[in-house]
DNA sequence: CGTGGCCGTTGACACGTGTCACCAGGCTCC
DNA sequence: GGAGCCTGGTGACACGTGTCAACGGCCACG
């Protein structure tokens, strides 16, 4: 007892420079190193009362932190999530990979970017094989950069899925649609009756912006409308100008026009004004996305407001459900996470 | 031997559902474990070229993938490298973010992104050590989140560092330096006299921003010129109008404005239009980042081009250092690195 | 008093890797 | 011809964890 004792009236929580392991907190708190197990990993009820306290505290005595990498080799799975993202811009990757780490952080998931680059069309694919296989991770979130049959290979692999295109979690698409809709019925409510959809150029097989693009057809089907043009459109002032005109040309004026996100909307709004063709009347112009700097330039971009953090929680409650027993997921997203921000582009 | 002939007369790369392991790739081989550990980490001067490729062979077939959990129990250390990024809105984070992420994964590390969050000093520090503790990676990186002495504690726990402002990885500083001192020289050459300083507002403790508002001024004071005022600009019309009407009030026409991202200089100049003062006759307005956006608006931002890839290379290097036996990081960074964008801002 | 069951706890195994120390055999050199 | 070196290869250990099966002690029940 008198090592214990010891042990017990030492320092404040940060002294060892190798982390403890859970040898060490056994020793502290004088059981074996199963019970430490255990006990920190809340199967808890088979244990009394005294001991649970006595480990909890040695624990956090020597600031004990399991091992990620003794965790994943007996469980075959890390509490890593890997996260796909496509080198589409879409709207505002940045925020949509800051609240799902946030997210992931809370069940103490670490979030691995992998990111899509322009290559040999399997290339991805390889890389991220690779990444799976090595890091086995909890599960895998595909923002957009996988086709079906490349999510069925990783899949097959043994990665739990997370992409909003698998059963699992379908509220990105949800969300995509509802985006797509609120977009063309607003264009609509404003009084346009030739629609359009821009997407950004060079984004070879965007799934979003295609599935996008086939909302607001539908949505002018529903309404009696001539289906809408899609076009390309650059990051560039010349070549949004050249994709504007050609549309103007054959499609005539008034336009609306939905864009697949706020810097397009940003380009066609400009192209618009250099072409001479008055904002609002002649285009109009809907985003998607409504980051500030839309609302910052005049004329202020009319766009749908886009709360990330909500729209994520059904990949937050997927990997819950998968680490530990969490509820099974609800699918369904809060029909007010997309508002229209009523600009004057529209 | 007929079961190695069994084997090499096995089936295409991808076969198995559980990940093959290094005692497969060694039956198949017929040699033992540990030399085909040795072979693929490329400890090879001490075997016979056959038994290599033999080896290799193996491992190929299998499609065999090092086990992370693995390698790290045993080296104490991951393939995983921390990368922790500020809720300052920097420039581009996410060109950023996927750039080091491009770059290590080349080098065979994965990146894992941990956002700050607001909330209580020492939170984000502690959320990060528990990271660092668990994941024990191969570096950190950080984008400007951490003080110097979080820094300290950090590296005090065993883990290298690669933030800008360690003296392993400089470049990110010399880098501020370099944007700011072109800012204000460029702002100097287009007539400017009086100089002042845009930062985004609300940013708490930002370390780039105060150290590129220093840089302005030792220029200001290089060419004789009065001390820059410092504004706070808020990502919204109204409040933006404000701060620099209150700058314009103090300081008087022209002023040239400095500002810390292209989204502050978007702000800057759309108010100034607002508030019926030329630009750039009355207000001159340059950014940083060259982004896309800046270049879509009327009028088109003058800012400061920015290749994130050549700017990120230090880290790269450094990581390598550390990874492999790879040279020295050279600290220099080329100079044409940051190249002034003419808008019709300035 | 003997036996079965429960409670609290533990020992032992497995996960997959990197590497140190060692070994067998052939060669050279004295 | 034996001692010592070089070449090519291997056995064993350690890393830190989760969990299955087992074990001693105690109480209840027959």
């Amino acid at each position: 007892m008198t090592i214990e004792s010891e042990g017990l009236a030492a320092l404040p929580p940060q002294p060892r420079r190798p982390g403890a392991t859970s040898v060490d907190v056994a020793r502290l708190a004088g059981v074996s190193r199963s019970t430490v197990s255990h006990v920190l990993n809340n199967q808890v009820t088979r244990f009394s009362e005294e001991t649970v306290e006595r480990v909890r505290q040695a624990a956090a005595q020597l600031g004990y932190v399991p091992s990620a990498a003794g965790r994943s080799l007996v469980l075959g799975r890390s509490d890593l999530v890997v996260l796909a993202v496509p080198n589409t811009t879409l709207t505002n990757v940045q925020d949509i990979i800051e609240a799902i780490a946030s997210d992931l952080d809370d069940l103490g998931c670490s979030v691995v970017v992998h990111f899509d680059r322009g290559g040999a069309p399997g290339d991805n694919l390889t890389r991220l094989q690779h990444v799976v296989e090595t890091l086995r991770p909890a599960g895998l979130v595909d923002l957009g950069s996988l086709s079906p049959d490349e999510l069925d290979v990783l899949e097959s692999q043994g990665c739990a899925l997370l992409s909003p295109r698998s059963q699992h979690v379908r509220g990105v698409d949800e969300g995509n649609v509802a985006i797509a809709r609120r977009q063309a019925v607003h264009l609509i409510d404003r009084g346009y009756t030739t629609l359009a959809f821009a997407l950004l150029v060079d984004q070879r097989d965007d799934p979003f912006g295609r599935m996008r693009a086939a909302v607001v057809a539908d949505v002018c089907a529903e309404y009696g409308l001539a289906a809408p043009s899609t076009i390309s459109v650059p990051l560039e002032p010349a070549g949004a100008q050249t994709a504007l005109c050609e549309l103007l040309r054959t499609r005539g004026r008034p336009v609306g026009i939905a864009c697949s996100n706020d810097e397009v909307a940003l380009a066609v709004t400009f192209a618009a004004l250099a072409l001479r063709a008055a904002v609002p009347a002649d285009v109009g112009v809907v985003g998607v996305g409504g980051g500030s700097v839309g609302q910052l330039v005049t004329p202020r971009l009319s766009t749908i407001g886009f709360d990330v953090r909500t729209s994520v929680a059904s990949v937050r409650q997927a990997i819950a459900h998968r680490i530990g027993g969490a509820p099974e997921p609800a699918a369904a997203i809060p029909v007010d996470t997309f508002t229209v921000v009523q600009g004057e582009t529209t």
